[in-house]
DNA sequence: CGTCATCTTGAACATGTTCAACAGTGGTGG
DNA sequence: CCACCACTGTTGAACATGTTCAAGATGACG
């Protein structure tokens, strides 16, 4: 059911038949999300997890003046959250950027994960692993960048994440934002990120339209945002602690 | 040995004397560490886990410009990183503060207490939880406060992290940090921290003295701040929950 | 074809930065 | 014990980046 899933997971390990069947045998209840609708909302208790199959999600707080800050972008494949099953109740909110779709995994199903495929679970805890690098590398930009190299990094994030998971041609992304949502994620005005915007299509860095950016000059936007493409943590883990979940499964009833 | 550890841990769950006696036995190699001592390096394959044990300590990157951006304080009982093992090097520093101690726990333990101690693992994970939504509210402060609500924010994440491990008076918190340091946490010059410290002092809304701060008017300090104490989420887990992992734990091997 | 949201642009403004100078403070060695 | 040094804190003035407010243009969609 999940190819979205299987395809991210894939980064981190090689997934075998049975490997990505499990996946299929977890991830249920597909359903289709219109645009702009929140997912989970704040303070509710959320009783499955879910992960994103097509579109994009975000997840964001509203502070009491109305302001909000959008924390991270939810890419198909990506997983929300790993981390809500232990809290009471949810401290922020995830809403649909478009139309989407979307599947479910039990909270049973996570936490059996755990002990019964320890190298599925393995590769979850390294995908949760990967948010937080690119929650990081969100805090260096809103607190230490300006403007300009802030747009640029937030460029690169999302391309490299929708070209690790195969949806991004070269140089090119789907970004189905409204510049209200960019300042939103980059702790800036609608009108500044207009700006900004205007400035780096002049100087011939990007190009844009209806929800698509094209990224024209790499080279001279990667110095822009001030990155390199490490910080995703996209490669292998190290050989020995695969090796020993490896290992792990095999002393384990993988039967169901 | 750790003492720190088992503290901040039975903030989640009631710790036995037996999970107190593993903890002990998984934490070795206690050391003093002087202040401003990188102790995890950028780049660097960590081979252990580490506990902070006493005193305080930062996460940090810095950028090509040469500016800081401070991620995250350590605290007593933090762990760093539950995460760092799945990552092939690190893409940030740590550093101490001030004079602290640590000590180490081996990947392998950590490793085995995921299958051999499931409780013990569900309060780690809660651990890294908790880490994750200070990192959200550090994301939100930086892209939607202003700079006095910035400070304020700090004052009271620490205040209450300090608070959660039995180290801090009534409202009163040991904050070893130069003003330089606190504008490398909030994306600010150490100049503007100086002048907002000094409105915040004259306002009558705290009061400073040689890395100690008190909080005077901790209603209106927290109007400034604009948040609840809600987010640390140091309330215990849903009970399904905690009674899984303890179920789960009676029918695994508890012996060593 | 009308309506709503989004985008665009200008001008005045505010918040925070930069640069620079000096004062306090603690630690070190003579 | 004092003198010196380095770091931290303090303050002012000019400046820059980004915000706010406001108005109009464009575009999507029924």
């Amino acid at each position: 059911m999940s190819r979205a899933l299987a395809r991210k997971l894939s980064n981190f390990l090689e997934l075998t038949d049975q490997d990505k069947t499990y996946l299929d045998r977890i991830t249920f209840a597909r359903e289709t999300v219109p645009a702009d609708r929140d997912i989970v909302g704040f303070g509710e208790v959320p009783a499955t997890m879910f992960v994103i199959e097509r579109g994009m999600a975000i997840r964001y707080r509203v502070l009491r003046g109305g302001e909000r800050q959008i924390l991270s972008f939810m890419l198909p494949g990506d997983l929300c959250d790993l981390n809500v099953f232990l809290l009471k109740k949810m401290d922020h909110n995830v809403a649909s950027l478009e139309e989407l779709e979307m599947s479910r995994i039990r909270r049973d199903d996570v936490l059996k994960t755990y002990f019964k495929r320890p190298r599925i679970a393995a590769a979850l805890w390294w995908s949760a692993l990967q948010a937080e690098a690119i929650s990081r590398e969100h805090i260096v930009a809103l607190g230490r960048r300006r403007a300009r190299s802030r747009l640029a990094y937030l460029f690169f994030d999302i391309y490299w994440r929708l070209k690790a998971v195969g949806l991004a041609e070269d140089n090119v992304l789907n970004l189905p934002l409204t510049q209200a949502e960019i300042g939103d994620a980059l702790g800036l005005t609608p009108v500044h990120i207009n700006r900004v915007l205007k400035e780096l299509v002049e100087e011939g860095l990007i190009d844009k339209q209806r929800g698509q950016v094209q990224l024209l000059n790499t080279e001279a936007l990667q110095k822009v945002a001030d990155i390199d493409d490490h910080y995703l943590h996209l490669d292998a883990p190290p050989r020995e602690i695969a090796s020993y979940f490896h290992d792990l499964e095999r002393l384990t009833d993988v039967s169901n």
